[in-house]
DNA sequence: AACACATGTAACAATAAAAGTTTCATGATA
DNA sequence: TATCATGAAACTTTTATTGTTACATGTGTT
């Protein structure tokens, strides 16, 4: 099953953006990702809806954090990126009258509800200025 | 993201195949899950692998339980059906040398393995036969 | 032995979602 | 006004599950 790598490759620009004076164009933030603008673009549009980054036309245009990286959590940016599950375990629905399947599915469901709780909750509580720490402890020496 | 159903789809055969007296076909299961009698040989054969259910060619064949329902956890079921990460979440690793990356797929896992941990947990506490006691209540009324 | 039935298996097609690509429109700045 | 950058639509590629076709193998019945 392909795995939605969004949420990784969005954190990874987040901060890198946050090492800049100036607005970074989406051509290069591809090239770190090794991916397309296109791409860059289509993500990070997500992110300026919420909130947390801006995008400015024109020369010496760019996107740029619209926030500090101490105000965005792993959740903020997961919950923008993806309303859906983050399992790839599926339920089927096909046959609701069936007995059988909705206590399979019952059981699936709470077992994965209540982990999902405890990913969102861990997401919640890591800033993406912690991230950055050993970054910046880096750039330091 | 296409989530995977197939723990959803034998769970609730398993369940089904404990009330037959007889073996059941991989044609029946297939109707009974609107799929392909292929692919219920094709899941099922993991399951035979593992001892959880026994298949019988020719005349008056098919497939039938090797093992109690009380004797089968969710856990043991997931665990054969597949060996890869329950998260539709992947993490880039594309360049190893970057610090944030480091730090960004780290906070990731983290958080994802403890979640993991807990939903295995959970699937390991559940056995078929207690899922079926719903069923079992509604054939004696 | 011949036949029917059921699994075993290989090869391929359909489907779905993320990711990549091409193309052009729109807006901002020098 | 020319250039730079995002915005956005349409399409292709990729990769996994799922579905399908076809045939071989084994098993029980007549």
């Amino acid at each position: 099953m392909r795995k939605d790598s969004r949420l990784s490759r969005v954190l990874h620009v987040l901060i890198h953006l946050d090492a800049f004076e100036h607005p970074v164009t989406s051509d290069t933030l591809a090239k770190m990702l090794n991916t397309n603008p296109v791409v860059v673009r289509r993500t990070m549009a997500l992110l300026r809806d919420q909130g947390y980054v801006k995008s400015i036309k024109g020369h010496s245009g760019g996107w740029s954090l619209a926030k500090s990286l101490s105000d965005i959590t792993l959740l903020d940016i997961h919950q923008t990126l993806s309303e859906n599950s983050v399992f790839t375990i599926g339920l089927t629905d096909e046959h609701t009258a069936c007995p059988i399947e909705h206590a399979v599915n019952r059981a699936l469901k709470d077992a994965m509800d209540e982990a999902e709780s405890l990913l969102l909750k861990r997401f919640g509580e890591v800033t993406l200025s912690e991230l950055s720490i050993e970054f910046k402890a880096q750039l330091a020496t």
